[in-house]
DNA sequence: GGCAAATTGTAGCAATGGCTACGGATGCTG
DNA sequence: CAGCATCCGTAGCCATTGCTACAATTTGCC
């Protein structure tokens, strides 16, 4: 009956890696929506949107840059290369699942909306698959 | 209908002050964990439960000391303050509530474990009166 | 009492993500 | 096309949370 296998480090997401593919689904998410909704995404854009520095989002832009997420030069608009448009696609669908779940369990949808930024990172597939069950029935 | 009216650092919760929160709420929810059940609490026992060095955790628990949250003396247990002592009350409600909940939509119990410690601190109220709703329907 | 083991603290490094201040690019507009 | 406003990059600061390595304290055992 050993309870504890798995190290803590799995249940516990407070790490340095785990925050970092947070805010890398985030700034995906967020470039695709934004270039879906104005046609380019630029730093500011970015800024405004996470209500943070321009100078903030500059440097997160390089690092997911390093990691193959999206591409840009300097002075120029922000797009994401394959993995980060297929990672903003899961992301996308992710968050509307929570969101739409949260809606249908009955909390209003501002509240939903707000929750389900912070919730999405957190679900595992199994449990967003008991949220897309719920929704279907 | 001005539906932007509050920045998105409110709906965007990757931020130190947010984070440094989280880790104030797991780690007095694990001292009254671990107080209650081997009697004390020490910076070993919370770096095995937290899968982290005892560095990380002598120093997060010099900081929450400083927040008035728990109280330690070197080479010394922890125990909560009172104010540390209701915040891990509410925690350990908010979790609970959370991790029953995903067990009553039909994620199984280790699933549940885990996806609640990452969901807990992004629970507002409403929605955490929602579950608690719906548990209770 | 004293030694050894276990525990805890300190020093110092890295990564991430906040910021302000300042300077360089770009681009619009007269 | 020149100048100005806007946008973006760089320098350099801080806080948080990881770490290893080493020092100090406590504790248990002989």
């Amino acid at each position: 009956m050993q309870e504890d296998k798995k190290p803590n480090s799995v249940r516990f997401s407070r790490t340095r890696k785990h925050h970092a593919n947070e805010t890398a689904e985030d700034y995906v998410e967020a470039v695709a929506e934004i270039i879906d909704a104005s046609g380019e995404c630029r730093v500011l854009d970015l800024a405004k949107y996470f209500d943070v520095s321009h100078v903030t989002v500059s440097r997160i832009v390089k690092r997911l840059q390093g990691e193959d997420l999206l591409v840009t030069r300097p002075y120029r608009p922000i797009s994401l290369t394959k993995q980060g448009a297929k990672m903003a696609k899961y992301a996308k669908q992710r968050h509307e699942i929570v969101l739409d779940f949260l809606v249908a369990i009955g909390v209003d949808a501002q509240t939903a909306e707000i929750d389900s930024e912070g919730i999405e990172h957190h679900v595992s597939s199994k449990t967003l698959a008991a949220m897309k069950s719920f929704l279907t029935k």
